[in-house]
DNA sequence: GGATATTTTTGCGTGCCGCGCATATTTGCC
DNA sequence: GGCAAATATGCGCGGCACGCAAAAATATCC
């Protein structure tokens, strides 16, 4: 079924989308320009959109391909378990780290880490991402609505919980990266933000 | 204190990002060049980017407005109200139309919404959209931090708050704009949503 | 295995955008 | 009225997104 052109397809895209992040992160996210992009990976400038819309959006291509596994992998889960357990596992499985980040030697990671964070404050990124985040949502939606049998185009209940449960990974995502010197392992972070929203958020007590 | 300056910059900005909306929605949003909108308000071209980054923050600025509206009403709200009562009550506010709206005849206005729809369809519009609501949530973050004591430099739960109450407006509005000849009113879809949230959005019984 | 059909890549041209910079104009203040 | 600060404008540049058509690569069929 997955003939040569389509994973050659695949593989020139997610090679672009790597390359822009890469790029992007070493030396800042207007001294990037498409043409550096097509380069780096050998391919034309004018093939480069035809991949992607736009820089931000390759940029954001692997937070939209990360988001879209997460409503793959609810699919996945057991239908007896609990709704809420099974979201924040299906959400802790993306967040295992990749060989291409964990073989990185230590100075190198926290340049890495800095570069990153510098980049994703760049609000033509953030749209873009959000967007991203938005379109998985979707996605997420229906795979919640397919599970708890509830109607996706009468009742607001399945957009509700996609909706908090992409917000508890936002959260947890940006408190991981606003602490310097992360204390607190990612895992965590999310496991916390979904028991919270599980509970409906109640205020803590005076 | 709201000297000549500062009120006529508000209106200049506020005129600008309503000529963006409104030739946006009447003839689609790529058939308005930035020039188009800084004619309509009698303004020079280069002026338009003094005030917007772009022709998409222009037309999103009502939304980033209410949005910020909404973190300041809630600071409003009496201190010894629940917590999402007063978050409820704050984000209903916001959504008491205009005057500009309500003057609309029938036919026009059914046209107008089409056209808002058409509109919000624009995926450089959504982006800005959304980072909008992520600007403002930092704010009602805050709001929500003073108002629960809570430290929002450690502790994950303002933000969480914020961005669950930020999905409901959206995943409300969303519904309603989703449904033609808006059966329901958006006042009782937002207060639907928040209480959902607030329940923690159970699995509703097989 | 070779011819044909389909898909993908590429080059080129176009219109618009975002913004830096220097200049003119307006506003606030004494 | 005059001076300092803020704001509006004109000009120009580099780059981006994309339509279109030709060329190259790949699949398909006999």
């Amino acid at each position: 079924m997955t003939g040569l052109r389509e994973r050659k397809k695949a593989e020139t895209r997610a090679a672009l989308g790597w390359a822009a992040i890469h790029l992007a992160a070493e030396r800042g996210y207007d001294n990037v320009r498409v043409e550096d992009i097509a380069e780096a990976v050998g391919v034309s400038p004018r093939t480069f959109n035809n991949y992607f819309a736009s820089k931000a959006e390759a940029i954001a291509s692997r937070h939209l391909d990360r988001s879209l596994r997460t409503a793959a992998a609810l699919r996945e889960r057991p239908a007896d378990e609990q709704l809420w357990v099974a979201l924040t596992k299906a959400a802790l499985e993306q967040f295992t780290r990749g060989p291409e980040v964990e073989a990185m030697p230590s100075p190198a990671h926290t340049q890495w880490v800095t570069g990153v964070r510098t980049m994703l404050a760049e609000p033509a990124l953030q749209g873009e991402r959000l967007r991203a985040a938005a379109v998985a949502e979707a996605e997420l939606a229906a795979a919640v609505a397919e599970r708890t049998g509830t109607d996706l185009a009468t009742e607001m209940y399945p957009r509700l919980v996609a909706a908090a449960a992409s917000a508890a990974v936002g959260v947890a995502m940006q408190h991981y990266l606003d602490s310097a010197d992360p204390p607190a392992p990612i895992e965590h972070l999310i496991t916390d933000a979904f028991t919270q929203v599980a509970a409906g958020l109640p205020a803590p007590p005076r």
